[in-house]
DNA sequence: TGAGGCATAGAATAATCATTCCATCTGCCT
DNA sequence: AGGCAGATGGAATGATTATTCTATGCCTCA
C-alpha cells in the first residue's frame, strides 16, 4: 500500500522530480480551473503541506475552513481516487525529509559497486572500506553535540578514566586508552588480564569515570561490570549499537551507533572515530588549541 | 541537572530534548522490563521509526511480526493512552525533519568548510571522520591487489600467524589478532607482556608467518624485532606508513599507508580496515563464500 | 504434578474516519 | 424570468481502524 502509492492520476512528469514536487506543480497548473472552494484548498494545501500529510480528512478541512466533502473533492479533481492517496504524496516528502537511516544508505552503497563478487581480495578492501565511510558519515549525523560535550565534561571532572572494551570491541579501548595517556591523562585499560577485572570495580570511585565499549553480541563480562560500577556511584559513559543494549542502564552518556544490516564484518572504524574525538576535545576544552596537543601526540612512539 | 551531576541514571529528559528522543530513552529504559513480544516491537519502534509514524496498528503489528493488539499493549506500557497517542511521537519527529530539511542543509554545508574552530566537540568528531574517510578512499587506490594476494598467500601457508603491534598501532594488532581467531586461525598476538618479546622470535619458523604493523615514530621494539624474525627467515608482512620506515627491510610484502598531511592524529582506520580485509580475505580464499564466516563471526561475543 | 499468574493470540467491539449522497444554492444562458 | 449545470454544505453511510475482551498457552513455584 504505501510502498506502491498507486495514484491514478498525476504522473510524474520529469522522472527525477519527487512525486510530491510534482503534485506541487499539477496543483499550480489546474489551480485557474478550480472551482472557489477547490482553489482555497489547494492554497492550504500548498502552504501546510505537514497538516496535508498527517492530518485527518476532518482536520484538514476544519483548517483550511470548508467541508470533509470538499476536501476528498480536491483530490478526485486531481485525480486521485481519494483524500488518502492524495496524503500518500503528502507524506511521501515526510519521510524523504527525515534522517536518511543506515537502510537506505546501504541501499545506495551497494548499487555503487558490485559488491557480490567477494573472492577477489581487492574487492573486499573496497567493501569494507566503503562500509567504513558509511559509518563514518552516519556517525557525525547521529552523534549528538550535548553528549560529546556532557562526555567530556565527565571525563573532565574525573580523576581517572576507567576504559572497558572486550571481545571485538577491545582495540577500541586500547586506542582510547592509548590516546588518552599520551594527552596525559590518567587512563586503565580493563583488559582482563590475570582475571581480576571485578578489583578495578573497588578501586573505582564517583569522582572517575568509565567509558564502557560493546557491541552485540554483548561481551559477557562487560555486561556483568557495568551495572557494578554503576552500583558504586562510578559515572559511565556507553559506547554500544543500541539503546536496547544491557549497557546503557545507568549509563549517564550513551553514544549510539547501530550496526550495519548487511555489514560483512563490524568494522569498529566509527567507534575508534568517536572514542580518539573524546580524547582529543578533552584535551582541547581542558587546555590549549589542538595543534599543540597533536604535536606531542605526534611525536610520540608507535 | 546537569550541574549536579546525581545521575539517576539514564538520560534526563531535559527541555531540549525532543519528544521523540525522550520517547527513544523511555523505551530503553524500560526495555528490561518489558515482556518478550513487547520487546520485539521495542526494537522495531527504535529500528523502523517511519513506519511507527505512519502506518496503521495492522500495518506495523504485520512489519514487526505480531498481533495487532501487541502494539496497544506497548503504547500502554509506555504510558500512552493507546496506539494513537504514541504515534504521535513518532510524527513529530517527521514533522522536525522536515522543515529544516532546505535551512539546515545549507547551514550544515557552511559549516562544513570551517573546520578551523576545533573548540567545538561536534567539529572536532566531523573532522576525524572527514579523516578517516579520506584515508579509506586512499587505500583503495594505494594497495595493490597483487600485495593483497602475496600476503593472503603467505597467511595460508603459514602455520601460525605472528602479529606485531605496539604501542598505537597495538590496536590494529589486536583487532587483526581477534578476527582471525574468530575464524579460526592460529594467531599470536605480540603483546609485551611479561617482557618475553624476544622470546617468540625463537618459536618462530619460516613456515609461520610476521605481520608487523607501524608507524612513525616507530615503536623501538618492533623495529627492534622485526629484523630478528627475517634472520630466522620467518616470512613477514608489514603495515607502514613509507617505504622508507625500519621495518621495510626483508619484508616479503610492503603496505604502505602514508599518512595525511594535515591529520590532526592518525586515525588507524585505514590500517585497520587493511588488516580486516586481509584476514577476512584469508578465510575466502581458503574455503568457501563470505556469509559463512561472517555469519560465525557475527555470533561470537565482543 | 498441579495451581496460579502472566503473556499472548485472535476475535469481537467500539470508535473513528473517508467517502458518498442528496438537498440546496448560485450564477449563467436563453 | 425560468431553467440548467455546476458547486456547496451537511448528514448518512460504509469501510477502516484502534481498542478491548476472553480463551488459551506457558512458565513458575509450591
Amino acid at each position: 500500500m504505501r510502498k506502491h502509492p498507486k495514484r491514478s492520476g498525476m504522473q510524474t512528469k520529469s522522472a527525477q522530480l519527487s512525486a510530491y514536487d510534482s503534485l506541487r506543480e499539477g496543483i499550480a497548473q489546474r489551480y485557474p480551473l478550480l472551482s472557489d472552494r477547490l482553489r482555497v484548498i489547494a492554497e492550504f494545501a500548498l502552504e501546510h503541506p505537514t497538516d496535508m500529510a498527517l492530518g485527518t480528512v476532518a482536520e484538514v478541512a476544519a483548517r483550511a475552513k470548508v467541508q470533509p466533502s470538499a476536501i476528498v473533492r480536491f483530490a478526485h479533481a486531481l485525480g486521485f481516487g481519494g483524500f488518502t492517496e492524495l496524503q500518500q504524496v503528502f507524506r511521501s516528502r515526510l519521510v524523504a525529509g527525515a534522517v536518511p537511516s543506515y537502510r537506505e544508505r546501504i541501499d545506495g552503497l551497494r548499487r555503487d559497486g558490485s559488491f557480490q563478487d567477494s573472492s577477489n581480495p581487492h574487492e573486499l578492501l573496497a567493501r569494507f572500506a566503503s562500509e567504513g565511510t558509511v559509518s563514518l558519515e552516519n556517525l557525525q549525523e547521529s552523534v549528538r553535540d550535548a553528549d560529546l560535550k556532557r562526555a567530556i565534561g565527565l571525563m573532565g571532572q574525573a580523576h581517572a578514566i576507567y576504559v572497558l572494551g572486550l571481545g571485538g570491541s577491545f582495540p577500541v579501548a586500547a586506542h582510547l586508552t592509548y590516546v588518552l595517556r599520551r594527552l596525559g591523562r590518567r587512563a586503565i585499560l580493563l583488559d582482563g588480564l590475570g582475571n581480576v577485572l571485578v578489583d578495578h570495580v573497588l578501586t573505582a570511585t564517583r569522582r572517575d569515570v568509565v567509558i564502557a565499549v560493546s557491541f552485540r553480541p554483548y561481551n559477557p563480562e562487560t555486561v556483568q561490570l557495568v551495572p557494578e560500577f554503576h552500583a558504586r556511584g562510578v559515572p559511565i559513559i556507553a559506547v554500544t549499537d543500541s539503546l536496547l543494549s544491557p549497557i546503557v542502564h545507568g549509563a549517564d552518556v550513551v553514544f549510539e551507533i547501530p550496526d550495519m544490516p548487511e555489514a560483512v564484518l563490524r568494522t569498529m572504524v566509527a567507534p575508534m572515530c568517536l572514542v580518539q574525538s573524546l580524547a582529543v576535545g578533552l584535551t582541547i576544552k581542558a587546555n590549549e588549541p589542538l595543534t599543540s596537543g597533536a604535536t606531542r601526540l605526534a611525536s610520540s612512539p608507535r
